[in-house]
DNA sequence: CTACAATAAAGTTTCAAAATTTTAAGAAAA
DNA sequence: TTTTCTTAAAATTTTGAAACTTTATTGTAG
């Protein structure tokens, strides 16, 4: 069902055990064996190895010469530091945004905070987060690489978009509590990020971005 | 002569392919074929991908899908792209590292500039660049990497590590003119920045790290 | 002469098995 | 009982070859 049955798989299984990182369907430090995994893809443990090899560049899957792959660990001084730094890459960002960003760039934060908060009301309303989970995950990856999207530094924009993908793996580890208030702050939390930036107020937007954050630190 | 021949070879290929790229034994944009630098190495080709898909995590290797490796690209962009990405890692970590830093952080600041000082009157007055550029690479490495070491951030460190990486193989490539005023000029700019830190004086540490890398702008 | 298709060559990815290393289990010694 | 050594099992890495893709070459039609 998860097995797309394409010519060309491997973009695939990467994008499937991206995705079940970053939904934290396996548990922090859990080992992923080729050989397992193997069954589930239907192709040779080396090309589960190749995938996951790419996947431990992007911080997702730690990986130990001669002792094979994991689920990144979680722990507190790592989701603090994972925090922090997206905090700082994301002010930065945003405030580069500011400065740089034309009327498109507007336009698509819009469009991208419209659909992220279409997806939170619904999720604060009925409360089935498990169902949207994914969904409202894209949806805010999204949004927050929009709103860095004109700030001219590929580098920046890509080392961010690895730090959302940690920083939401290593929060969906903790089992946080998902509730209907926590949506409820986070709709308001976006609002104050989007107003700001669309008023080109550099000091609020980092003021919003961290309130954003800051419930994630220690 | 390059190549170790100990049981565990692939350390090595690693740390020897890292060491070219650093030092632009490729040029930018080279094709890196496994099946070509399987001889090299006395190893099979295999090895060698999964040498060049971790190179590729770091940023030093390029890598698409279906059409294998590259050394990585340069051009004016890039070169802007990661020098202010440089500065924006290192005055974030070197602030933090005044902030947290102890005497053993300064101590340990103070010897990683004692040798690159040294290495660098030694180019500056003999000039043999291409003998001494590993040498020196490696401590500069050292003493920014030292500089940033106290910051708290193990996420902000590595990234730039990599990052410091990225810079001297796009800046080697280059074909700067390592002339002996260049090395008058970094001798003082280290200087400076060792100075600001041991003061513990934020601004002009930040100042200093700036000028240090602003001729790398476009 | 140019554009397009067919073919050949080169390069990349995948595979299953062999070689190596790590981890676990059990036996002997302190 | 605890520790250490030996042995067995499990897992990881490496290999060489097969399958597949891309790139280059050649030939044909417009």
């Amino acid at each position: 069902m998860t097995v797309s049955t394409e010519k060309t798989e491997t973009p695939d299984i990467y994008r499937d055990l991206h995705q079940r990182l970053v939904t934290a369907a396996f548990t922090p430090g859990e080992k992923l064996k080729p050989e397992k995994l193997r069954a589930l893809y239907g192709c040779s443990a080396n090309t589960i190895r190749d995938v996951l090899l790419r996947l431990s560049t992007v911080g997702l899957v730690s990986f130990e010469e001669q002792r094979g792959f994991r689920a990144q660990e979680t722990s507190p001084e790592k989701r603090h530091d994972v925090a922090r730094f997206r905090i700082l890459l994301e002010q930065e960002g945003a405030s580069l945004s500011i400065r740089n960003g034309d009327l498109m760039w507007e336009a698509q934060l819009s469009a991208a905070h419209h659909k992220l908060s279409h997806i939170e009301t619904t999720i604060a309303k009925k409360g089935e987060l498990d169902a949207y989970l994914p969904l409202w995950s894209g949806a805010e990856r999204e949004f927050h690489d929009t709103l860095i999207s004109a700030c001219g530094s590929p580098l920046l924009r890509a080392t961010y978009r690895n730090i959302y993908d940690q920083f939401r793996q290593q929060m969906v580890a903790q089992e946080r509590d998902f509730g209907s208030n926590y949506f409820q702050a986070i709709i308001t939390e976006h609002q104050a990020i989007l107003d700001a930036a669309l008023d080109r107020d550099e000091p609020r937007c980092r003021e919003a971005i961290f309130e954003h954050m800051k419930r994630n630190f220690i």
